[in-house]
DNA sequence: ACAAATGATACTAATATGGTATCATTTATT
DNA sequence: AATAAATGATACCATATTAGTATCATTTGT
């Protein structure tokens, strides 16, 4: 069971990363040195991030990633959606015999109630709350 | 998000194949032919939920598996757990860099969380209540 | 003795995940 | 105009996990 990727974590630190950062574009070598997550995969990453609109990205010397979106309009869900692909609802294992059909399967019902579940919650998570959790801690 | 995998869905429904059942001792043949799982696959979970106590099993002719354990001693959480090796919890992704320490990465506390629901729902859901939830919609 | 069963185990195949490398293109700077 | 520093696109490789098969050994009822 493994909710999140390292992709999706990876994002996720890139992401809190920028969004603490006063910097206002910044460069892959930049994002290395503050989160020391591998520099080409990074890099993938980050190339993924702004064909999706998390990022706008800029070529050229000084050029680098802008994050374009609020840290509380960014939430796990939006992350785990592009490297996981929809997260995908677990489709029947069985055929005809177990059930009388994949539409009544009690497992797959079952399963289906908890991903949604867990949707939910994903979908709760924001970038914002992220940073807010770690600014909270520090202050005790 | 793979919540359980078909290894333990295949456990599933044998199981729940055994629990139907009014004979006492099935075979791998037997259950090949009610559920359409792949017989040597079959064979192979059937041995390994055997070794830990779901089945019992008898060599020789007349042999086969006998389920050990009434469908309600039996939750989704105990199959996923052997298939799933422990299911797990994510271990921290990042280094030092992102967060002050393993301890109080926002992520990963919050991820756990959501871990720690999802098997309280999986210890929730037991044979019995699978059959049930079949059981009453055939009943409409 | 034999056939029908599981036990143990080794092996293979497929898929998903994680990660690197490279060439093309763009752009600021000199 | 040349150069260096950046991303875009993309192909590739490595590793781990999951899925599945095959085979020989052993047991046991008939």
């Amino acid at each position: 069971m493994k909710l999140i990727t390292r992709h999706t974590a990876y994002a996720v630190g890139a992401i809190l990363f920028a969004a603490k950062s006063k910097q206002d574009i910044i460069s892959v070598e930049e994002f290395y040195k503050g989160t020391r997550i591998p520099k080409a995969f990074l890099r993938k990453i980050l190339q993924i991030l702004s064909k999706r609109n998390i990022f706008s990205s800029f070529k050229g010397k000084q050029g680098g990633f802008r994050l374009r979106k609020n840290s509380n309009q960014i939430s796990l869900i939006d992350i785990a959606d592009i490297f996981q692909e929809g997260l995908k609802i677990n489709e029947c294992f069985f055929k005809k015999k177990l059930c009388d059909s994949e539409k009544n399967c009690a497992l797959k019902k079952k399963i289906d109630d908890i991903e949604r579940m867990v949707v939910k919650e994903l979908e709760s998570i924001t970038i914002a709350s992220l940073l807010n959790y770690n600014k909270r801690r520090r202050l005790k």
